[in-house]
DNA sequence: CTTTTATGTCAGTCATGTTGACATATTACC
DNA sequence: GGTAATATGTCAACATGACTGACATAAAAG
């Protein structure tokens, strides 16, 4: 009669293990998405708007459709979104050099200091990981996230 | 006159390093969560009804109050989705034993098949990762995710 | 006996995702 | 040159899951 937990069973470990990754990564993104929202609040922006800022800010003259991909939505919900941004002066759409149809996008200077602003928190927080972790730990951390990802974006890195 | 991004400038290798630390966050929540997705919605559940059976599971007999901490939620907000889930027999409700203002939760058989359905896919995903990368590579997945949690949850583990 | 606590509920709002249909401008192809 | 495909935008309707605020109940704690 042995205890499934007291004996050294590997496959109850394994579990154990799996879940504590799984809760791990569940927290860590609750809480590095979390600070952000406060910023965000300021300017009647959601995290949807960070998104957007953020991916511009990364790839400049991006275009639609590229950006629809990154973020798996519908372009309907990217509408809404990046319509207020470019209203609102933070992104500019420039038509396409090649193809005039694409709609270029493009951080203002005012988009470029919200997303500096957003993104220095994340930046900092990731930063006080990395050290306290090692640089060892990084290599790591990237290298089972990116198993995580689906194939296709797993080239970007 | 020298180039800041081909020159070894060590500030402009830090931040793209980071954001590369982000977006592989990013895209690995995403892709880690999308699965359970397509599974919920034959159960005409989302995200969140997954995120109650899970703690649920993990915690049998949590209390109401210990829930919503962990999820980080309104009371309103949890309750339409737990209400579902007890009227639909994939949680019970027992009234604490000491304190019997508490409804401690736990799975139904039914519930806990969900549950295992849900997670199996999420634990054969990061089991993936976990081999590919190597077990010190875990340690450093989970080093990393240790520190960018916030200090009260970072207990848990 | 009063207050605090744990929980539930009603009502309204907001942000962000979805589908489906349709419009416009531009490019690509035969 | 004419037609089809593509990139983008827009309107409308809907679902989910958050939120706030107010109020109700039962049990525990003082």
């Amino acid at each position: 009669m042995t205890d499934i937990k007291a004996a050294a069973n590997p496959l109850f470990l394994r579990d154990e293990e799996l879940r504590q990754g799984i809760e791990l990564l569940f927290f860590a993104y609750r809480d590095f998405t979390a600070e952000g929202d406060a910023i965000l609040d300021r300017y009647k922006f959601g995290r949807a708007h960070h998104r957007v800022i953020y991916f511009v800010g990364r790839h400049p003259m991006i275009s639609v459709s590229d950006l629809l991909s990154l973020l798996r939505i519908t372009k309907q919900s990217l509408s809404r979104v990046l319509g207020q941004l470019v209203r609102e002066g933070f992104i500019l759409q420039h038509p396409g050099p090649r193809d005039r149809r694409q709609r270029l996008l493009e951080l203002t200077p005012k988009g470029r200091e919200l997303e500096n602003l957003l993104t220095e928190k994340q930046r900092c927080r990731l930063a006080a990981a990395y050290r306290m972790a090692g640089a060892e730990a990084v290599e790591g951390y990237r290298n089972v996230l990116l198993g995580l990802i689906d194939a296709p974006d797993r080239l970007r890195f």
